[in-house]
DNA sequence: ATTATCTATAGATCTATAGATAATGC
DNA sequence: ATTATCTATAGATCTATAGATAATGC
């Protein structure tokens, strides 16, 4: 349903503003098509003539997230950025981009994880963005690899990136369950993360 | 509201497997009363009996998830289990026990992480679990402190334990997003985390 | 006599639509 | 003339309860 005049383009960002605000308020299921209308100042009437039906307006508001979170990430991990970088120093990047980025996010990753449950095409949009994220992160690493001392690199470079991941994501999303037991801070986290890839991919200072 | 009757003992069991099946089947946000009780083969006003509301009935089958996962896992971590077991034994014991139970109740996990998400009193009861399976298999480690080279073994410990962890995790519960990248097999997850974790808590072979 | 169960339904949601009214822009 | 909005409500849930009926066990 495209927005013909420029009174319903205003109204559809008010309405996906609203809709965020509802979702980080209440979740996902207990989001309700009155309650985001009347947050954004118009009638249930006017939802439903934007969008076919809520499943729709909660897509429309997870396309806007991913963008912005697209754009910020294609920018952390640019090449361009990290030119003559060794390993530990693009690691120590994406760590810090993660962790604050992720800090900001956190409800809103959250809420995306709900609606993913129940929606096959929200934990798709996800997954993609993360795989997109790895990708490039990995071929950091690949232009690298004569710093890696590891017997295999491709499977390390692989473990490692999984490895930083997995933690970073149990320290973040701070999921209600399956939240962080490790309670050094920030610092220390850190510290210990560099230790520990450093110590696996058996890092060397790259040759002359 | 407790059971006075051998009857109403039975329905109880009935409705809590009742429940189960239909959480698991649609999920928590769901999960509807009348169907439960369908299931279970009585009306809903029976279940009102044994349960003060919808809640109750979903902490009863929560504490009986727990009380499930509390036995077999104090089970596969008791210190006489692994006597005289280096560290490296331990924590394949550890992965492996996580992996094979994890993947049963993978979908029972799943389950619980929503409802974690909408009642803080699951949430307490995951975590105390995972805290308790955490806290043993420190100790393990801190027996085995000997094998230990990393410069401040208390921190390493607690850091190489969430490490690992967080990789079960991720690469178990596959949230719907949040999924593993790691495309190895489990043979090659468990050999590279073995790997990293001997490379970071710099392990040696125990003295005599 | 007490406990358990069932039937029927009140009452509270919440999504989505129909039809009337108002604003926009060619 | 077309697009956007609002009001009012149908229709589908779903939780929880009241009141009647049936089973249990002292």
């Amino acid at each position: 349903m495209p927005a013909h005049q420029a009174r319903s383009q205003r109204t559809l960002e008010l309405l996906l503003d609203a809709a965020e605000a509802e979702i980080l308020d209440k979740g996902y299921a207990d989001a309700s098509v009155a309650e985001i209308a009347r947050r954004a100042g118009c009638s249930v009437g006017t939802v439903y003539r934007r969008f076919r039906d809520k499943t729709a307006l909660l897509h429309a508001l997870d396309e806007r997230w991913s963008e912005a979170f697209r754009a910020t990430m294609e920018d952390a991990v640019a090449p361009e950025r990290w030119q003559d970088a060794p390993i530990l120093e693009v690691l120590t990047g994406y760590i810090e981009f993660t962790l604050s980025e992720g800090r900001e996010r956190a409800a809103l990753h959250r809420a995306a994880l709900t609606m993913a449950s129940r929606d096959a095409g929200f934990a798709e949009r996800q997954m993609k963005l993360a795989a997109e994220l790895h990708a490039r992160l990995r071929a950091l690493l690949v232009e690298r690899v004569d710093e890696i001392g590891h017997a295999d690199p491709p499977v390390a470079i692989e473990f490692a990136l999984e490895q930083l991941r997995s933690m970073l994501l149990v320290r973040l999303v701070a999921l209600p369950l399956d939240g962080p037991l490790f309670a050094g801070s920030d610092e220390q986290f850190i510290d210990q993360a560099l230790t520990s890839v450093a110590a696996y991919l058996k890092l060397e200072a790259r040759p002359a």
